[in-house]
DNA sequence: CACCACTACTTGACATCGCCAGGTACCTGG
DNA sequence: CCAGGTACCTGGCGATGTCAAGTAGTGGTG
């Protein structure tokens, strides 16, 4: 079974997967999705991390600098700032505080599934 | 500390937590709210409650039923319907895709400045 | 009786953010 | 010169949470 992505389920945390993959080792946006993808995020497209970098970069929570390429044009390698990495902090308290809520009450057991048991 | 709650995070997944809630107990719009903040999802609103579920009922995931109340306007009780514990369970799968993918990543050590290649 | 608070539900405007599609540009190899 | 991989950006769209305001029924208070 697919895992059925939805794309509602990335929202915010993206940013904040981009801050910490950002804060564990510089890089650039292509290396990026990359690392994403490698990560299990297959789904995960250039359209979603570009825009996602820009913002960090416009709210200044990422600096960049332009490195030239041997194979390819200029990489732009993104690196958080100070406040990139508080934003971090925070963003991932966040997400532990919703997980801490929403795990618990999804992962009771099933309540009297009224369909057949046998579904594939 | 304040839980900096992001709306964004939120997203996608509380239309799985309705679906989870009225599966464990048919009720209605107010008192999900009730209960949605009783398990610490406190800044939620009423704005944001109402038209998921009626997304839900649109989308054939819940069927309702008015029933007349001695406190106050008929509440409309939402249950899930087969379609939607299906939902339910492949949602929740999503969710726990995700976690699995964004735990790990999240929760590694503290990313100092990174300035220290001699780690491990 | 009028007014207000609480219960309940609905809706419209708004902002955010991931996705798709398309575009630009550099570099190597045939 | 062309093809293809590398690398980046943008516009428009769609989904969905939030705010704010509106509609209503019920009961308590002055």
């Amino acid at each position: 079974m697919a895992p059925t992505h939805d794309p509602q389920l990335l929202k915010g945390v993206l940013s904040l997967l981009l801050l910490r993959l950002l804060a564990e080792r510089e890089s650039y946006g292509y290396d990026i999705v990359q690392r994403l993808r490698a990560l299990g995020l297959s789904d995960i497209s250039e359209g979603s991390v570009y825009p996602a970098l820009a913002r960090l970069e416009r709210e200044g929570r990422v600096q960049t600098r332009l490195v030239a390429s041997r194979s390819g044009p200029a990489r732009k390698y993104y690196r958080p700032t100070a406040a990139g990495t508080r934003a971090l902090a925070e963003g991932t308290t966040s997400w532990l505080s919703l997980v801490a809520v929403v795990h618990p009450v999804l992962v009771r057991r099933p309540p009297d599934p009224p369909t057949s048991p046998e579904d594939t």
